[in-house]
DNA sequence: AAAGAATATATATGTAAAGGAATATTCTTT
DNA sequence: AAAGAATATTCCTTTACATATATATTCTTT
């Protein structure tokens, strides 16, 4: 599976997704995330993890505490992506922009 | 689930995401988009279905062919929401650029 | 070294979703 | 109305994933 399935897939559950959102403030701890999102401590290791592998999120060890951030290139390279597709519609419309103002320049 | 969540969802599959990136084309059949992606037709009337649910495409009936194409909306949408993070990461860079202008500006 | 704090992992269970094959539906043409 | 084309739906099986609970691991402090 491709490295953009992955990071959809982890983005694509409603615990994660609200996770990223949350560390979308600032990093947060394993038991500060369970807390926050009212959720096992057990569930936001398992889901950090996820978001780990998929590349979104990194932590940081300080003493036993395991401090998670985010990652921006993955989500940078998600917009790129999306981009692609948004970049179809805007085209056209800068196109058509074009035209217009190319007509109005022939007058 | 939120309609965030629905639209990761419905992406987060690979062959839904090559159904996309075909449709990113031009419009296509439900036979050819099951011929393109080497799927049944059963599958591929599947797919676009929850495709369709999610918002992201949408069918033009033409005698007894369906053609599917995107609807920007929903691309348009979740750019906008990765865009929130991303920004994240720009204004930094910005607030940077604007602190050494500012410096140089000073000098 | 022992105890406690913070996190990770293992196991079991239930549920949602994907794949495959058969069938049903819809529309057109003759 | 009948036949064929194109698509949708149903049923079944299997796999993947989320939740919950218990347990293990890692690090710090005394």
């Amino acid at each position: 599976m491709t490295v953009l399935t992955e990071t959809l897939k982890a983005l694509a559950e409603p615990t994660r997704l609200h996770m990223v959102e949350l560390l979308k403030e600032r990093p947060y701890s394993v038991n500060e995330c369970a807390k926050l999102l009212d959720i096992g401590q057990p569930q936001a290791s398992k889901h950090l993890k996820i978001l780990n592998d998929a590349g979104l999120v990194v932590a940081k060890t300080a003493a036993q505490k395991r401090i998670y951030s985010l990652i921006p290139e993955a989500f940078c390279q998600l917009d790129e992506w999306v981009k692609s597709f948004t970049v179809l519609w805007d085209n056209r419309l800068a196109r058509l922009d074009g035209h217009l103002t190319e007509r109005k320049d022939k007058r």
